[in-house]
DNA sequence: CAACATACGGAACGCACGCCCCGGTTGGCA
DNA sequence: TGCCAACCGGGGCGTGCGTTCCGTATGTTG
């Protein structure tokens, strides 16, 4: 690879990084292709789709966040500090409540993390059994996307922890 | 005015109900219109906008749910039955997830409902008081969504509703 | 330094959608 | 019945976006 190529695969890189994080998945390509100072055809010489680029951006944290979801002795902890975790990004930064939505593996394997998370916690009783993975994923979607809407990151996380644990009150 | 303009105007409501229901805001005016059997141009000179169109379809049925909301001796199953029966009509028919989202008076006044049913049950006990109307908009637009990408309505609603009520268990 | 592959920029394409315009048509009133 | 205003259809405009193409510039190699 040419010493130029590397270098502005790199800044596509960086821009796009701050401009997913701000905007979200929706930001326009040729809006990250200028901020890094290059034609929006050097963007797709180094990746072929959009959604390609957002994976490139997102598989660092991604992967990070799915590796560091290891089951210790409290399975309901385990998932409410994931779930938690994924809070905490999602507040941050715009690009984590669309990792859960874009089509991506990487999407998939957060699915599926979820999916094991929910599984193990439900075996321990720290959950309800009646909630299937879709369900969780769908919550945790809505939720994200409502963080960037004005409302209170940490009162939504609670309602929606306290409402996988128990069911309503008669 | 004119009976085939007002045999249109019909047409393009029942057109309207129909694919608003079915597939929400998103779906493309075009296809309306060729639903209802007119052009485009016809559409417009009954509705200034697409947003028109969408309130005069959503109107009645979101008006009629507002005017439901009475306070009875219970502040807190006011606001749970209300929420209850936003959930059933959006699970049923997709243009209502997209009222409480789409800019509208209509919209403004759903708000307003909800924010007043909100205060009484707090003032009431029956709902923690750290909830904001923000937030219980936006709780509730991404619950709706969520309806229509195969999660369980019932069960989301029960976790909403539980959610509410308590903090999260020690 | 020359020559060539590689990479660049940005104009252009295709598509989808909201919205508008205009030549032709139709309904209602005198 | 004839005329005029109201109305119709649908082609077209403007916009925004993802993606592609190509003439030009640049880094690398012998």
């Amino acid at each position: 690879m040419r010493a130029d190529a590397a270098r502005n695969r790199e800044k596509v890189l960086v821009a796009a990084r701050e401009l997913f994080a701000e905007q979200g998945f929706d930001v326009p390509l040729d809006e990250i292709a200028a901020k890094a100072g290059v034609g929006p055809g050097t963007v797709y010489r180094h990746f072929p789709t959009k959604q390609a680029l957002f994976q490139a951006v997102t598989e660092a944290r991604v992967s990070a966040m799915i590796a560091s979801a290891e089951p210790s002795a409290d399975a309901g902890a385990d998932l409410f500090a994931f779930l938690g975790k994924m809070a905490d990004e999602a507040t941050a930064k715009r690009d984590m409540s669309d990792a859960i939505a874009v089509p991506s593996e990487l999407r998939d394997s957060l699915h599926a993390t979820l999916g094991g998370l929910l599984a193990r916690a439900q075996e321990a009783g720290a959950v309800r059994a009646d909630i299937t993975t879709k369900d969780l994923v769908a919550l945790m979607k809505g939720m994200l996307q409502s963080m960037h809407e004005g409302a209170n990151p940490a009162v939504l996380l609670e309602i929606v922890l306290s409402g996988l644990q128990s069911s309503r009150k008669p």
